[in-house]
DNA sequence: GTGAAAGCGCTAACAT
DNA sequence: ATGTTAGCGCTTTCAC
């Protein structure tokens, strides 16, 4: 077996230009290519070009860990989300208010999973990100005290965080779930289900609630009506479909507390679902898509990824004031699927 | 009005503990405290509890940006993809792999925006990410030469790198839409349309190629019926819809070239759809909710992830070996919607 | 086994 | 207007 030669492999590293470098280049000092790299002014426009042609010439790109240690900011904003791969349009819109604000996103999933997600926070905090926009999992943060104590800056979104003080913007979901209601008491419904998120979950809770409080406010039944189920489990909503809409005393309208639910909802109905009128909270791509269109909820993602980025940027600039909570308006979008109206 | 006091507001920057502090509130060296830190050994018990016990008391954090400067390497891999915030089982398939070889993912959107994509995959090299996972956009990478050339660990998934030599995973389009092909061919189907993804999308050019030469290989007519519409545009889905199964000779059958394509397909093909085989490209939650329920050409997004954690790993230990170019086999899923006959 | 000192790539005082 | 120098927080020789 004959060995071949390795010629134009250079195993070593290549060692990437530094600033050094391009100063030696253009017989220049040190200074005078930071300068220029960061657009200072005052700089000799001959020099100016030398060292961007030297710049040009090495490929140099400065190295973000040299200058955020000496400048003691990350130009980057972290988002810990519950899935990073999943639709998310307020990380999205996030995404957008952030490049506005000249800052760079850079995103995480926490899986759900109470563990990785302060494995994640902890990793931002240690890179020593700007600010962390999370999507808070598990009932208490009070592990993040001491970052916050020392400067991190936070701010949670879709859900507050609990056992310690942080900024938070959220949904209004009463009131959206009071608007589902309404609506559905002036069609004339009077046995209104509803299934939603597990109430484990902050906004399952909230929802829910909402509901309860609602239907024995406007006096409406409630037994057999409330079904939570654990996001994504589908034999779950089979089961509570069953139950509202089987028996005796089936109900005639339907309130979903998530987007997933909704379109499992509308699966197991199959057919019935034209005899019912049916609310789902949360917008999504598939609400258009079903049949009938599905009436919604709908959360206001653009105003609340610039709310949240802008609490950031204030925290950023003053990371000891009060924190805020700031609950941002939901609106109903009607397209036929809740509108069925029932005689008395 | 009274002005509040502003006491426990302490305004100036909380000063977080460095190595230095923990050093000297364990009254031990920095060099200890630093081998504690990174687990080394060779620290005698009473002083390694010492130092973790001031690390507990200051909440010391490592800063990884020293590190990283010290050490070179990041711990972090960057995911330059399409968009966070949408579907991408790739990417959480790819998040667990990376978990699983201890490496940090950290995600940002290139929102099918060349200049975007470039920033993106600049700004990870200039943090000097250890890797980066691109789901590359646009023609052609020569821009990213020169950083390859310095030891930007690389690898594009879903499309390969054009203009330049870089490691790729790819699914096996050709031989999805194969599979998909004679599956209708078997059920006795004549005239198959096909609507996918524009042609200038890399899967898009590929698996329409890949139907124009099945049709003409088994002898199948292709004028009328094979569309190319940009991702999304509904109304394009619906004229091609119209164009494909109305008129004299309406198609029997469909191959779709993606999920989106294939959800819309559906929406316009209304009850339409219960007469006709479609066969789609891309598994999704959408295809089990559909009705009938999605026969699909499905992607391995588990192997194609695995596959490209393990090129990156590779690379980033031998930074000038020859590029490699992977292709993942796909597979059929059959539910139902693929499986109508035609009688002769 | 432990600590002092050098230096990673950069920016910011401080000269000049 | 330009260059010299110190130092950000850490790891790593290198002495002891």
């Amino acid at each position: 077996m004959c060995t071949m030669v390795t010629r134009g492999q250079p195993k070593r590293a290549p060692k990437r230009a530094t600033m050094v470098d391009v100063a030696r280049a253009a017989g220049v000092g040190l200074t005078t290519v930071s300068r220029v790299v960061n657009g200072n002014t005052s700089v000799a426009a001959e020099l100016v070009d030398r060292v961007n042609a030297a710049i040009a010439a090495l490929d140099f790109q400065p190295d973000e860990s040299g200058r955020q240690l000496r400048r003691g900011v990350a130009g980057v904003i972290g988002a810990a989300v519950r899935a990073t791969s999943q639709p998310n349009p307020v990380l999205r819109c996030v995404e957008e208010s952030a490049r506005a604000a000249g800052l760079m996103i850079l995103a995480a999933s926490t899986n759900d999973d109470t563990d990785l997600e302060r494995e994640v926070v902890m990793s931002m905090w240690r890179r020593r990100f700007d600010g962390v926009i999370l999507e808070p999992i598990g009932a208490d943060h009070g592990y993040l005290a001491p970052q916050l104590a020392g400067g991190l800056s936070l701010v949670a979104i879709d859900r507050p965080i609990e056992g310690v003080d942080a900024d938070a913007v959220l949904s209004d979901n009463v009131v959206g779930i009071e608007m589902a209601f309404r609506h559905l008491v002036q069609a004339g419904h009077r046995r209104i289900a509803y299934i939603g998120d597990d109430e484990r979950i902050y906004t399952g809770r909230q929802r829910a609630a909402a509901f309860r409080a609602c239907a024995t406010a406007a006096g409406r039944p409630l037994t057999g009506l409330v079904h939570t189920v654990s996001s994504g489990n589908e034999a779950a909503v089979a089961a509570a479909v069953t139950k509202a809409f089987g028996g005796r005393y089936p109900a005639t309208a339907l309130i979903t507390g998530n987007a997933d639910t909704s379109v499992l909802a509308l699966k197991w109905l199959g057919a019935d679902a034209r005899r019912i009128a049916i609310v789902g909270f949360d917008d999504s791509d598939t609400a258009r898509l079903l049949m009938p269109e599905l009436t919604v909820i709908a959360q206001d993602p653009a105003t609340i990824a610039s709310t949240a980025v802008a609490l950031l940027t204030s925290r950023m600039a003053e990371p000891f004031r009060k924190a805020r909570r700031v609950t941002v308006p939901v609106s109903m979008i009607i397209r036929g699927s809740g509108e069925l109206r029932i005689g008395r």
